[in-house]
RNA sequence: GCCGGUGUGGUGAAACUGGCAUACACGCUGGACUCAAAAUCCAGUGCCCGCAAGGGCGUAGGGGUUCGACUCCCCUCACCGGCACCA
């Protein structure tokens, strides 16, 4: 496949006529005179000569030959069409990928469609199309959109998530979740929206109201899938050590996953014989410190320990803590609110009474969903305090003195006082020594707490994946049918997954998207397919599908073998191109995306199917690229760039020379129509420099000039430098540009070296330079370290740090060389004014200091 | 509030490991070509003083380390992003 892409010829159409069709520049003969660039003919005429000869095909070899696989973060394709954001880091992938390829890499580097998700669900709803046909038309539009914009991708291994054939195996990969228990049902709380029928995620409720329409928003207990992460807790967290990321970006992982060591206790509750009260803490240092227990308002024991006297209040606070969202929960972070619950639990070394009070400040979803307060040394247990007037016991000293009065919690490390048998010890030694006597009593142990919760993994939607899981369903009387609503209970307690065999489950048809009056999801409704009868007897399907993210987990295990239907990869194209190499996509995927993907993977790992711990070794995020007024680009503030607008006026080439040369890829940066002028113009001077008449011989200067070049702009492309890349290629044209008849030598290589970055008019010259063959296998051009390094190397002379003249010397000269040349320098003689040299700095080739 | 990032000409930016601050590009000024314009090409362009030679200042601000700091350390300010009572 790819001999024929090496061998096939320069194709098509062309000749100088066709390219020059706007150059008739009047009066000029012809010859000598260079070419006009037509970009919009030359860019077609070559995308299409790509695509007929199957170039970008990967296919790796046997001969041993090295391999890359190099990853985009695949798009949503959504009806807004691509953005100049899109184009970003597909053009640095692109250039990697075809530089890598000219170093003789095997080299996978895929595309396709992350086509699930609410937008066309939405659009359904509105207008009845089927969301469907909606993806299909927005997939149609973004491929021809990335096609104009020459990347080299193997569409020939282009997938879509929502295909059947793709659903398959993302279904078959939740049932190996599934049959080693990482699949469950729960009951979690979700943001239900009865006026709109439909859940809610966290960020579309405000105030307790959805978003759109304002309509109110109660926090019900919803059955739902959840998928076991935090048993990955620990190695998603360790083998982060294996893989090359962004600082910031394995930090936030670190934080989300949210590891943090300390001790469970055990209280017992007074006068309840048996009933007792766990907290977590990071402290135990302090329990002797503890003047009041606090119980999460959704913790189970809060009814148990609550007095009659206090009920009242308690149920209050209870209640008003369930309406309110996580968010306005968390928001006024400042003042503490919570009741006393009148009860009581004995603390387990000094046996005294502490009073359990109820507060929403203590989370139910973390830890034990209790804490043991100690407000002299923790500043939220210290501001309760001060507003319910709770004693604040100092327990832990900064300098081994008792103090009376406490301002703030003191949160260091310190020496305990008041504290019995622990008094003297050191934080560290004292939270050992208080670990070991609950042991040795019993009432705690060692623990590690994470943040990480699990996974919420069905969404009351019908434009996801089917999650493959039906139940019994037990009919009041066994002749009835439940499609016309016999009553009936469905078995939700005893999930029976779907036979591998019968795998995709498909989405049936639906007239109305609407979600309806069911929290179980548009699915419900559809008794039809919904319901079934196997073996005689009935049964119900699930009606939860996927969340977005499931596609996204595994679309790069996929990529692999795209085709494949018996299995979802085979073991030969695992081995062919794992692990991914290079992955690039947006900062904004920093933890959700990248953690479920590594922990799907890691499941893969166990259940033997990949193997490697890690799938992504390098990430990179591209920076945003802001409007021209440096804001966020949006609709509503009418700064948005169009791709397809720029490629029009200036051509693919150019709108990737200038996303490239606008800064480091991962800055963040405004866009400036007027600076796309500037590579416009490097393209066409390129053009006509390659089109001039050239000269076989090379002087010495310009060999030079040209082997920093290729030296400079292979180290940038290495490190994904692109700006100062193309930076390096502007100034070796310029000098080109400045001799009558270049020397071709030059044009060649920096042809070949432009290649990556403006393929379309890199191929039009190398095919104007005599080539039958595309450049796309080209060897990248070498150079010669001997020819990178000049013989003399001018340095500036200093005198106290200011620079008073140059002096050009021998590499390497020795310094009574230097020496004696830089003090002959009249500008350095007059700036040291006679006085006494106190010290000559001299770094060979670098610089020379004369201290005086 | 916490965490992370950024701050360099009129603008986007460059400066490898502490070694000539401002490469490359935009813009601007002047010139060439042209009847003219566009396009293209050439030259100049950090700020201040000066006719000039030359000098001084200059990488958000202040301090420090060093022969030497955009780069390392401390403090302050501004902007961007993320997280928000995680015991």
């Amino acid at each position: 496949m790819r001999a024929a892409a090496r061998g096939a010829d320069g194709g098509g159409d062309d000749r100088a006529g066709a390219c020059r069709s706007r150059a008739a520049a009047p009066g000029g003969d012809g010859i000598t005179e260079p070419l006009r660039y037509d970009h919009a003919h030359v860019e077609a005429r070559w995308q299409r000569f790509w695509d007929e000869h199957q170039t970008w095909k990967a296919v790796r070899s046997t001969d041993g030959r090295p391999k890359k696989y190099v990853l985009d973060m695949f798009p949503y394709p959504s009806g807004a069409g691509l953005h100049v954001g899109h184009p970003e880091g597909y053009t640095a992938t692109d250039i990697l990928s075809r530089y890598f390829r000219m170093r003789g890499v095997d080299v996978l580097h895929p595309m396709g469609w992350d086509a699930f998700g609410l937008p066309a669900e939405q659009h359904a709803i509105e207008t009845g199309t089927h969301p469907a046909r909606t993806t299909a038309e927005n997939i149609a539009t973004f491929k021809r959109q990335l096609k104009v914009l020459g990347f080299s991708y193997d569409w020939s291994r282009e997938i879509d998530t929502t295909d059947p054939g793709y659903v398959k195996w993302t279904q078959w990969i939740f049932l190996q979740l599934f049959h080693r228990g990482l699949a469950y049902q729960d009951e979690a709380l979700v943001n239900w929206c009865p006026a709109l029928g439909t859940v809610l995620a966290n960020e579309e409720v405000v105030d307790g109201k959805s978003e759109r329409g304002g309509h109110l928003v109660v926090r019900n207990p919803l059955r739902q899938w959840m998928l076991r992460i935090t048993a990955y807790a620990e190695r998603l967290l360790d083998d982060l050590a294996l893989v090359d990321w962004p600082r910031g970006t394995l930090t936030m992982q670190r934080e989300w996953i949210g590891r943090s060591e300390g001790a469970e206790i055990v209280f017992a509750v007074a006068g309840q014989e048996g009933k007792q009260i766990a907290v977590f803490t990071t402290r135990p240092d302090t329990l002797m410190g503890v003047t009041y227990m606090v119980l999460a308002p959704e913790h189970p024991l809060v009814r148990e320990v609550t007095t009659s006297a206090q009920r009242r209040g308690v149920d209050a606070y209870v209640a008003a803590a369930a309406r309110k969202s996580d968010r306005d929960r968390t928001a006024a972070a400042r003042d503490k609110t919570g009741v006393p619950t009148g009860g009581f639990v004995v603390h387990p070394i000094t046996g005294q009474r502490v009073p359990i009070w109820v507060a929403d400040y203590v989370l139910g979803g973390y830890g034990t969903g209790a804490v043991m307060a100690v407000p002299g040394h923790d500043e939220r247990d210290f501001a309760f305090a001060r507003a319910f007037g709770l004693p604040v016991v100092e327990v832990v000293s900064p300098d081994g003195q008792e103090h009376t009065h406490l301002d703030a919690a003191f949160t260091d490390d310190g020496v305990a006082v008041r504290s019995g048998e622990f008094n003297g010890l050191a934080t560290a030694a004292c939270q050992a020594a208080v670990v070991d006597k609950l042991e040795a009593i019993g009432r705690g142990k060692r623990t590690v707490t994470y943040k990480l919760r699990d996974w919420v993994f069905s969404r009351q939607r019908y434009w996801g994946e089917p999650i493959p899981i039906y139940f019994r369903v037990e009919l009041d009387d066994p002749r009835g049918d439940p499609r016309r609503g016999a009553r009936h209970v469905i078995r939700h307690d005893q999930p029976i997954a779907v036979d591998e065999r019968e795998l995709p489950l498909r989405l049936p048809d639906l007239l109305e998207y609407r979600p309806g009056d069911d929290p179980a999801g548009p699915l419900a409704r559809v008794a039809d397919w919904r319901f079934f009868q196997k073996d005689g007897r009935w049964f119900a399907r699930e009606t939860n599908t996927m969340p977005q993210w499931a596609g996204s987990c595994w679309y790069y295990l996929r990529f692999l073998d795209p085709k494949n239907d018996a299995e979802p990869w085979s073991e030969k194209a695992y081995d062919a191109w794992m692990p991914v190499d290079l992955y690039v996509g947006g900062a904004e995927h920093a933890v959700l995306h990248l953690l479920y993907a590594r922990f799907w993977h890691k499941v893969l790992f166990d259940a033997g199917r990949v193997k490697h711990p890690e799938p992504f070794m390098k990430l990179v995020h591209q920076g945003m690229i802001l409007g021209e007024d440096s804001e966020k680009m949006s609709k509503s503030r009418g700064n948005v760039i169009n791709p397809d607008d720029i490629v029009r006026e200036f051509g693919a080439d150019v709108l990737r020379l200038y996303e490239m040369f606008m800064g480091p890829l991962d800055a963040v940066k405004p866009w400036q129509s007027a600076q796309i002028l500037g590579v416009a113009r490097f393209r066409d001077r390129f053009y006509a420099v390659a089109t001039r008449e050239l000269s076989d011989a090379i002087d010495a200067d310009t060999r030079k000039k040209l082997h920093k070049t290729i030296e400079k702009v292979t180290r940038d492309v290495e490190a994904m430098a692109f700006n100062t890349a193309i930076s390096a290629m502007m100034v070796f044209l310029t000098d080109l540009a400045a001799h009558e008849r270049p020397p071709r030598e030059g044009v060649l290589a920096l042809t070949l070296l432009l290649s990556p970055f403006a393929p379309h008019v890199a191929e039009e010259a190398w095919k104007h330079l005599g080539h039958e063959r595309s450049l796309a296998y080209e060897p990248w051009p070498a150079y010669d370290e001997t020819l990178t390094i000049d013989e003399t190397q001018e340095m500036p002379v200093q005198v106290n740090g200011k620079v008073r003249g140059h002096v050009t010397l021998p590499r390497g000269a020795p310094e009574s060389v230097a020496r004696e040349a830089s003090l002959g320098v009249a500008g350095v003689r007059a700036a040291m004014g006679g006085k006494a040299i106190r010290r000559f700095v001299y770094v060979p080739d670098t610089i020379i200091n004369v201290v005086v």
